[in-house]
DNA sequence: TATGAATGAGCATTCATTCAT
DNA sequence: CATGAATGAATGCTCATTCAT
């Protein structure tokens, strides 16, 4: 934590197969996590036997639930880690962009760049899986969902300010964020389509239709 | 559809007590699919037994096996009538107004007032309960949500034609008809939870600002 | 319930099969209760999987679930149904004689010769297999033995009074009560390992001690 | 117990850290224990997990196996324990007193004063978690109980033939030995449910009630 | 047509026990 | 000696579906 030395007070130095044995602990964990996610986007959640997973994951039942509480929790994770994904994927691209306007644009593009290309997995998990569970994951989904609900109408009111457009009413801006994750989530969705049958190259167009049609929509806001 | 003498040669006369048990068997028949719809809609599709949906409509389960082949096909049924009274709506909507972009606004608009709020077990059912719970639901999602898509292309080009908009790509305009169609879904499923939450006469509000958005969406193509 | 026409307009005339089927549907339940009542005897009911019992009664697990709400629910069953057989033939024997010291001994014996020799199934479920199992059963346990302690107790004071026994403090009578049903607990709980030994008319003599024992330990308490 | 020469001829003499881990052993061992009272006692044998333990007693679960060869060893040995402890109670004071018949009214006493007001857990397990729980456990229970009946059985000759009594069949006077067990027994078990509403001190009277009730029992048997 | 008892495959979950480190 | 990750058999329970009446 400070200098060398006291690290090795603080903390009892562990012996290289404590740490090897920690590092596949992780391993294992992520394995897991892989494993499920895989079986739940191909199978569905409740098509997905805790033994299904266990053996994709070349493990017993028994350490399945060793590492996680049960079924529910994996995909509860899973969930978790694709909303935190995509949360710092649009954060970022808006966030270095020189202007709100830019930012913004770039986040749409990062949108299916980086998350729907590079993690269609996790695409599938908090667009469709997540969807209708259980009492708990939907209670979850609400939660996040708001979360990136709010993200996207934070980014909107710094845009629309950048861009001289006033909204009369405040519940305007937050339909029009909705609107906007309601663009992404279905157009990623029917990617998923498209992506079996079509070229992935096309997908840069869809991005870009899809943020200039949203741009475009913002402009109506214009006074 | 024909005469009486024609009816009598197609169908057997039927006794009047005949005619009566052909209206009940269709009271019952809707009787459990609404029953199913409520249980669905409630509870979920996985936690709402076979057993529930026979004691809520005040039947065996048997019955519920005489009018239904599985309990998939109970959540097909709805999810196919959801759908169908979702493109009635919308094409009569559109096809009312004068000119198609009038048209294109009044359907947007129908979407909220006629469909949101006169059917919500019906939105909770097509855009909640029908995702992801198993091959065959799925398959049949995809199926009528092409369906629906197509609508709204169709009606896209109309308007687009009507406002002189080109785009220089056909994919782009279907990314724009999948966009609209996801605005729509998520800001409807926003407002089932908001509905709870807030007066039911805000959606008038919520309805317009999405529709402008889309109209403003659609202007950024013009030449 | 009335007369017999009076009858036939209370309840809808059964058709003879209904009849059967109900009749059927009793037996059911009864081989399931015997069944359960075998293995809990003899393997315990932790060793006993609701899979022995069904293949025990012949018919399917689902059936057993049909029947009982879970397995401690057949445990439970069977211990109401042992107390309450123990407690018609002790207070039959009771009521049945001419004094109540004499009724008091009658149910004594009765103990041995009516229900541990004609019920050992019974004995075991509900001094053995009962003890210490779930939370619910202890919590049944400890009302139904309340109610044959305060049987006794009720008992013992009549008896008490009739031979002019007074006790200084209630808490005595409550002792005695409670230390008469020990006896008789314990000793037919060891006739149950005795009688695979010994012969079963040996139990005679047994009860008939235990009994002396029990009305000379009353005399004690004689003023 | 021998001299220090002695000593070392037997056991190769032990360093002092040797010395240590022998006693920290002795003390896991008695922790574990412990533990493992507590938790039978307050949760039930089965719903008590190995990890509970290793838990409680601060260790990790391999701890356990090392010291026990598994669940079951543990309840053993508590119930070995607990019984032992018993009838050195019981042994102590009937060899105490100056004339069989007071040493059994002791021994009566000093079941409930000794016993079960400093060894409540103790009484927990010996009559009720070591109730049928496993073919083996109740084998030991056996053995163990008929000891203590025999305990009784032969201090129960003594004071009969100190007082004159004759047991026209050897039959009865094991009935009563198993008599009087039961009579402790039950009673104690009932202490436990009053212990937690009453007084502890009224305990006291109730031993004494019980022990007259057993004397004057005996007295019926008087030639 | 309607009933509801019966089925049994399927599943999530637990937990005593082992063993490499 | 101690650890705790890994095992996997065992089990209670659910529920869609069937079918004799």
């Amino acid at each position: 934590m400070t200098s060398k030395n006291e690290k090795n007070r603080n903390e009892p130095s562990l012996s290289p197969s404590a740490v090897r044995r920690q590092r596949e602990k992780e391993q294992r964990y992520e394995t897991l996590l892989r494993a499920a996610e895989h079986l739940f986007v191909h199978k569905g959640y409740h098509e997905t036997s805790v033994e299904n997973i266990a053996d994709r994951a070349e493990v017993s039942v028994g350490t399945v639930y060793f590492y996680f509480k049960n079924k529910e929790e994996l995909l509860l994770k899973l969930f978790s880690e694709g909303v935190y994904t995509l949360r710092v994927i649009l954060g970022q691209a808006f966030m270095q962009a020189e202007k709100p306007e830019k930012g913004f644009e770039a986040a749409g593009i990062a949108f299916f760049d980086e998350f729907c290309i590079k993690h269609p997995g996790k695409v599938a998990i908090v667009f469709k899986e997540a969807v209708g569970q259980s009492q708990l994951l939907e209670e979850a989904r609400r939660t996040m969902l708001r979360k990136l609900t709010d993200d996207v109408y934070t980014a909107l009111l710094t845009v629309s300010e950048s861009l001289g457009i006033v909204y009369k009413n405040p519940r305007t801006a937050q339909v029009v964020a909705v609107g906007i994750l309601g663009i992404y989530e279905r157009v990623a969705y029917q990617y998923l389509m498209w992506a079996d049958e079509h070229d992935k190259n096309e997908l840069g167009t869809i991005g870009r239709d899809a943020v200039n049609f949203i741009m475009g929509g913002l402009s109506e806001f214009k006074a």
